[in-house]
DNA sequence: CACGTATATACACTTTGCGGTATATAAGGA
DNA sequence: TCCTTATATACCGCAAAGTGTATATACGTG
């Protein structure tokens, strides 16, 4: 449970993230609106709390949680080529990342005959 | 295994759609791509197939996937409330989020006498 | 038609994460 | 000091997911 997709993997904390939104909130709150057990709620804040989504303050006997935007923001960098792929120039976009990740072993076409991957030499019809 | 972020919390997944961001790959180049057992690999694709994250196409004996834009889209849509948030105005924002998701129960500050809770009287204790 | 390549699938195993119940800790008020 | 509220933690059981090995299937070639 290292990185931040496999936090926002689970649709409970996704919705205390989504409640979070809106503001700050205690566990009883949260406890509430999304009918989980007291036990649950504090069990995600905690993994939430450990990877930086949410900090807690304290106020008397309870602890108001709010959001902290780093995590969200690396998912959001992930996404970011994705979204320039979906964005339009698709082939434009293949092309220029073909260059920047290179074939790796000296088999992308071995079947019959290895064409010196250069351009796509004979694309084998069905 | 139903939701987009679920599929996006394995890192050999993640990687898989990285390099399909460059171009299609068969499956072949993406096993010596990633270092990975050629079982492993088809069973990813196969969970991102059924995903909607990738499709494949037929080239003789191999298979070739490419990338599919929609989940991606999907966790970029979740995503948006959230860039509203860390981008600057956080307290206009906030105090917005909390007209729109009103709170549920009358128990928002209860910490010395519970004001007529009617709907949670004394729960809990064993 | 037999063989090698490419990919998919089945099976067993291991790990991990989530939920629930019970309990511990802390703070406030009578 | 005792009681109640608020939250955290420990323990347990279960279900699901990832991995590896072995095998099945499909295609192309000599």
């Amino acid at each position: 449970m290292e990185s931040a997709f496999e936090i926002i993997a689970e649709p409970n904390r996704r919705a205390i993230l989504g409640l979070l939104l809106a503001s700050h909130q205690s566990v009883g709150e949260i406890e509430r609106r999304l009918c989980m057990t007291q036990p649950a709620v504090s069990k995600h804040l905690r993994v939430l709390r450990e990877a930086g989504f949410v900090e807690s303050t304290v106020d008397a006997q309870r602890r108001l949680y709010r959001l902290r935007p780093e995590p969200l923001q690396e998912i959001d960098a992930w996404l970011a080529p994705f979204r320039r792929f979906w964005s339009g120039h698709i082939d434009a976009l293949e092309h220029h990342l073909d260059r920047h990740f290179p074939r790796v072993s000296p088999s992308p076409k071995p079947p019959t005959r290895p064409t010196r991957t250069k351009a796509a030499p004979a694309r084998r019809k069905k």
